[in-house]
DNA sequence: CTGAAAGCGCTAACAA
DNA sequence: TTGTTAGCGCTTTCAG
């Protein structure tokens, strides 16, 4: 609408007032103790000319940008990156922040991690994100230190750094109790071999619904591969080609759910007559389209973006303290997305 | 390192001279003429204090931000949104800039979209990347007029946004190629139902290059539905259980080849023994991971978004004028990816 | 109840 | 060749 920027004293020069009230109106400052009259000539006034106070400058003068910072793991490969980013978005933008957006690897050096986080402060970011790919325990630089941050999707080694991570356990919980609900008895699982924490609390957890079931555990029916679905595909066919095959296997994650798929396709084994199969992840593309399509686990990465964003900014507007927070990791639920992999077990 | 920030007046104190002095040597302005002598000290001093200046306050002087804006459809849903942003990010931070994230929808109304710039620019952007999730036409909301922007993955319907989109014509007749080269004479096409650019393109560009090879180009081998996987499917059982069917087939995106796949193997045909497929879009969850890997046309997102943000800086900084490239967009490559879904006709 | 004025940290005329 | 100084647009202390 306009072209020419509005500036305090225009304001001001038309309600005919200090900009100084301006300022204090405006900001309802809580102190400035100003007539209602005046405050509406210069709201007013402020409508009027459809002034917008110009954020470089306040954030100039009070040391404040009104923007995070965040950083994330292999913006380009998922969709998951993407989920937590426009949770933090969303919820950022509520508040009245924006989001700084720097990318970087998993694989990253502590080097690179420290000047990806040295050019986000530079950037007069009021916080930082720091968003990684999968959920895993690291050691964050120590420039951070003193800077309101949050780990979203991993732990901090040394507890210093609050955190949101999902519920592995309670998603694998879920998922091997619809099949037990559905009637299983013999439960395969196919497992991750990277030596991450999803890796042990799912077959923990895969482990103890099984046995909290009243049903028993078999080492043997659980086959370990690179989290592919090429490993997915290797490690169902084993699992399937046993005499005593599993009526129903859960899978670490989506990726060997559909290796899962080709496997049974090949053995002539029908999803879900004559075997059931779940998940992990959601994700869309695979868990929606696979014929049938997929019982899985979702990931919170959208709330988990959401918590953070909101969290750190309650940090950085002094109502909470993240110190406090840093010693456990808030732990988000992971929800069970029920489709058309899951049956009764064939008699 | 440091904690208390060093300000340009903590260097002109360490190296004995005027704030404008050191102003002038760390910007390398051209009128100034300062002894090189004079340019070291100051230099030496700003390392030893390590000594980085304030964007904000310089922001506010100069008027510009090093910011740019970046809107993005849907980023939550595909990695594509993922991989334009990276090309982006890099590039811009290669030279100097920042990127502000903003999400949107490809179903926004004109007024969100508005807001949306509102909101960047009252973020004090540079200038703005606008990324769609799809190559279309769009008009851009007019608060936009006046501001260094681009169209990233779609066309401006009144010409006056300068874009960069993906050469449709080129992938699609590169995929057709591959597969007369391969030795079909048969090919079919699944085609999406969407009046969007790259249904009519591509399918005009499978007819010319049909037609240029010498062979006939048969409408009947042509089939339209919903451009997803069960669309695709449904198209190729369709193709498929014709008396003639085609040997080859060419998707519209590697979803409906992916419905395809299906529909071959329900149909007990054999990729690529039976029948050779291509897609388009090179979303590697599914391209790699179908059985066999799936030959695909790439959609050059990092480099659309890298060629975006390279030229808005450009002419941010007055290298470049961006009217004159709004007349036509650019128009990046579409490689051919071969895996392992093309091989020759059986006899 | 309201306003003058001093900066936030930097750049760039203009002087010297 | 270098230094003085006036702002960028806003917030906030301190006086009226």
């Amino acid at each position: 609408m306009s072209n020419k920027p509005i500036g305090i004293k225009d304001v001001a020069g038309a309600a005919g007032v200090s900009v100084t009230t301006v300022s204090h109106v405006l900001n309802d400052v809580s102190y400035a103790r100003i007539s209602s009259k005046t405050r509406d000539k210069v709201k007013h006034a402020a409508e009027a000319l459809g002034y917008d106070p110009n954020r470089l400058a306040q954030a100039l003068r009070t040391q404040r940008s009104g923007m995070l910072g965040f950083i994330s793991e292999e913006i380009a490969t998922t969709p998951h990156a993407g989920r937590i980013i426009l949770g933090a978005e969303e919820t950022a933008r509520r508040r009245g922040y924006h989001l700084m957006i720097i990318n970087t690897s998993s694989k990253a050096t502590d080097e690179s991690r420290k000047a990806d986080i040295a050019a986000l402060l530079k950037g007069q970011v009021d916080g930082v994100l720091y968003a990684t790919m999968y959920h895993r325990r690291l050691a964050l630089p120590d420039n951070l230190n003193g800077v309101p941050a949050i780990l979203v999707d991993s732990e901090d080694t040394n507890q210093s750094i609050s955190s949101v991570i999902p519920d592995e356990a309670g998603g694998a919980t879920a998922a091997v109790m619809t099949l037990i609900d559905a009637g299983h008895q013999r439960i395969g699982m196919i497992n991750n071999t990277d030596d991450v924490p999803a890796t042990h609390s799912r077959l923990q957890a895969f482990k103890d619904t099984i046995s909290d079931a009243g049903l028993t555990f078999h080492t043997d029916l659980v086959e370990a591969e690179h989290s592919e679905v090429p490993g997915g595909y290797e490690a169902a066919l084993r699992l399937l080609t046993r005499k005593d095959r599993p009526t129903a296997i859960f899978c670490y994650n989506d990726r060997m759910a559909m290796g899962t798929y080709r496997a049974a396709s090949e053995l002539g084994l029908n999803i879900p007559e004559d075997l059931s199969v779940v998940g992990f992840d959601n994700q869309e593309l695979i868990a929606e389209n696979l014929y049938p399509a997929l019982t899985t686990v979702s990931l919170p990465h959208y709330e988990m973006g959401a918590w953070a964003a909101e969290n750190l900014i309650d940090a950085i507007e002094g109502k909470t303290d993240l110190a406090l927070m840093a010693l456990h990791p808030t732990i988000l639920d992971c929800p069970l997305v029920r489709r058309d992999s899951v049956a009764a077990p064939a008699r």
